[in-house]
DNA sequence: CTGAAAGCGCTAACAC
DNA sequence: GTGTTAGCGCTTTCAG
């Protein structure tokens, strides 16, 4: 039985692949990495994971860890690192990519959708069904350029329609169905008819709350969610949300990261798509 | 900046735990290896996640990757894995524990909670309510202590009520929530006026389709859960289920393996307590 | 108290 | 083709 230590050693490469994550409590990441695993230890390779976010004081020491660790190849969630993060980075050879962002002008290779973009469907499909006031129940978006890049794919298709989206109309709400349920009491003050959620776990709040409050939905007030989780199809009402392939981003994470490695190549950028999914928590309200 | 492998080679310790877990699609695993990744990073330790089940033919290859990667310790789950995989394990010097289960003889030390007894309070709140006609929709028991000591436990509280858990009033399901709907038809046929769920997520999709089929929860039928996912108390109805201290293990499980490797000890079994959480999906007959 | 050297287990290069 | 050896980067021991 072989040292995988020693073999490293005298290789100058682990096989190891690393992998910082937000949190494995929420689905969607959960979902990815279980892809991101399974398709590195298909090709060979094991994985390192850490949970940290870009906004924990110790995050850049996780990415120090990863580094010192010997990973031949790091999966990151999002753009929003520390300079310093990427700085210590591109001294190794540690080849990099960011997931769940698709920026041209990355730093890191993406591997992921834009975040902007998905939500013009979103919009565009509320706007469609007539409603005139919609709001949105953001993610936190300091450190997180995915909940601020929805915001704003959210409010320049508004714009691009004539539209605003005030910032009295934006709550930014901690990923957590609870913070949800209260926060949504913030935004339906403004009598709102749609609200768009940054993610599915934030429209399950709002939907909660909102029947709880005795509203209908769509027929009331029209919710939006992100992601589609596997429960959001199943829920009563189902969710309107957009589509996320959670599960093909990080099988291709990790092939295209292993492929740089065994072939010394640059980490190339993958775009993937996402669209919009209409259920039933989103309906015209002249049709009542 | 030092090299971890150079380390480990001098060391003979790697600073590194192992987890093998069936999967990540699974909120309640999700949520225990957060706990234990973050606990065992707290201590020093980095995380080498493998997911990997004891049905899969490479199970015991995954055991024996994680023994040449060096982990100084390896969290399993559950008590059922290959005897080949234990007898290398037992070669080594790798602290092994088992979390999910307890048994008293176990191969291993367990980090868990009796899956058999966590049942009796459910069949004793059934009972109570008076339902005569109990079924269960439970996981796959082929490779999984837990699942079979879920359908031991409703069955050995059943009988000693003088009741019984006959094998067609018993359906096993796989994971996941569209297996679970279509189960559900083979089982209903019964007449049954309760359903005991092998975890929420099997519950959720018996909630559904129930619903979907016309029946009211509980009025027309009880339905019980177990795992207590975060979701299960905010879903409407609440589902009745047992609550599972997926955190507390996680945590509880990196910091014995660590205690463990650091002095040189066995690794101490830890027994969990579950407990029955009464919310809406259960109802008595004669209350409509 | 500081500094040099051996050795951890493996691979790759080189000599035979 | 087979066998030997240097060296990967660290720790620890032992000598100075």
């Amino acid at each position: 039985m072989p040292n995988a230590g020693a073999r490293a050693l005298a290789l100058q490469r682990t096989g190891t692949l690393g992998a910082l994550i937000p949190t494995l409590n929420n689905a969607i990441f959960a979902e990815g990495i279980n892809a991101f695993e399974q398709a590195a230890r298909e090709l060979g390779y094991s994985l390192i994971l850490a949970v940290s976010e870009p906004s924990q004081s110790d995050h850049v020491a996780q990415v120090l860890r990863m580094i010192e660790r010997g990973v031949d190849g790091l999966l990151l969630i999002g753009n929003h690192h520390d300079s310093s993060a990427f700085e210590r980075l591109e001294k190794t050879s540690v080849k990099v990519a960011c997931a769940w962002s698709y920026e041209k002008n990355s730093r890191a290779a993406n591997i992921g959708f834009d975040n902007a973009i998905a939500m013009h469907p979103v919009v565009d499909h509320l706007l469609q069904l007539g409603h005139e006031h919609i709001g949105m129940l953001a993610g936190v978006s300091e450190h997180n350029d995915r909940a601020r890049e929805r915001i704003r794919g959210a409010r320049e298709r508004l714009e691009k329609h004539g539209r605003e989206l005030p910032d009295n109309y934006v709550v930014e709400v901690p990923y957590n169905i609870n913070a949800a349920r209260k926060a949504f009491w913030q935004l339906i003050d403004n009598d709102l008819s749609a609200v768009i959620c940054g993610n599915d776990v934030i429209a399950y709040g709002a939907c909660f709350e909102a029947i709880s409050m005795g509203l209908r939905i769509p027929q009331d007030l029209s919710i939006t969610g992100f992601d589609n989780l596997q429960l959001s199809g199943e829920i009563t009402p189902a969710l309107t949300t957009v589509n996320v392939e959670a599960r093909s981003m990080g099988e291709q994470a990790a092939r295209e990261l292993i492929r740089a490695i065994e072939q010394h190549d640059e980490v190339g950028s993958i775009e993937l798509s996402t669209s919009l999914l209409v259920r039933d928590t989103t309906g015209s309200l002249s049709e009542y």
